[in-house]
DNA sequence: TAACTGTACTAATAAGATTAGTACAGTTAG
DNA sequence: CTAACTGTACTAATCTTATTAGTACAGTTA
C-alpha cells in the first residue's frame, strides 16, 4: 500500500501524509474506514513508530483522521472536503512569506492583526 | 552605532541588514553617504569580514545600497523607499495568500497556529 | 607604492529538522 | 485478568542546512 522513497528528499512523514489523503481522495480510504496501526505501518515501511505517528497526528490535527483510543486511527467524515481544502501550497506559500517577515524584524502581532484584519471583512477583490 | 547581539538567536548577518535599514529609515544615515567599511565595521564588533560584506551585499541586493569599486559601499538614492516598499511587498504576498486561504475555508484559527509555529523556533528571548 | 576597498573559496561551527531507541499507559477482546 | 493490541512520551542519534570564520586575493585610491 503504502510506498515510501528514501531517496526522493522528502522526509518520510511527509510522505505518508501525502499518500494518506491520496488514498482518501481516490477512494482507497473511505470515511470511517481504519488505517494501518502506527506499529504494523511502521514495520511494513520499516520505519520508527514516531515516525509514523508524526504523520497521523498531523493529520489528525487538521480533521483528516480521528483517533479512537486503545483502537486507532479512522478516516473522518468530511475528510475528501478538508484535504481540498488544506491544499499544500496555500500553507507553504503562507510560511515562505511569514519566514520572511519574520527575518526582516516585523513582529509576530503586526502578522496576527493582519489576519484578524483579513477574516473580519467580507469578500472583496484582491 | 551598529550593536550586536550574539545571544538574541538572530544572525549577525541579519542584525547588521536590520539595523543600517534602521539606520537610513531614521536619518542616522543619508542617501549617497558612506557606510563603514567591511573590515572597520568587522573589527568594531568582532566579526569576521564576510559575516559584514554579506549583509551589505544583500542589501546592495535590494538597491538600498550601492557599491563604488575602491571606494566603499553608500546609501543608494531611493534607500528609503525600497525599504519601505519591501516590507509593503511582504505584507502584500501575506494578504493575498490568507485571502485564497480564507476562501477556501481554511479557519483563521490554523492560520494563526501556524505563524505562531514559525515564531517559535529559535526564540527564548526577544 | 602603501593603504585602503570588496571578494572568493574552503573549512569549521552552529542550528534545526528528521528519525530512531526504548519504555510506558491505556483499551480491547478472549 | 491477561495477552495483545492501540497510541504516546522522552531522549538521543543523525542528517541537513545556515551561519560564521580563516585566509588569501585582486582592484582602486591617493
Amino acid at each position: 500500500m503504502y510506498q515510501i522513497d528514501l531517496s526522493s528528499g522528502k522526509p518520510i512523514y511527509s510522505q505518508i501524509i501525502e499518500q494518506t489523503e491520496s488514498f482518501i481522495l481516490s477512494g482507497v480510504l473511505n470515511k470511517g474506514e481504519k488505517l494501518c496501526s502506527v506499529r504494523s505501518l511502521s514495520i511494513s515501511i520499516s520505519v520508527n513508530p514516531n515516525t509514523v505517528a508524526r504523520a497521523y497526528n498531523e493529520l489528525c490535527l487538521k480533521g483528516i483522521i480521528v483517533s479512537m483510543a486503545g483502537k486507532g486511527f479512522f478516516v473522518s467524515e468530511n475528510a475528501k472536503e478538508i484535504i481540498m481544502k488544506n491544499s499544500y501550497e496555500l500553507f507553504d506559500s503562507l510560511r515562505q512569506t511569514v519566514k520572511k517577515m519574520k527575518k526582516t524584524g516585523i513582529k509576530k502581532e503586526e502578522i496576527l492583526k493582519e489576519v484578524e484584519k483579513i477574516y473580519l471583512r467580507g469578500e472583496e477583490n484582491d
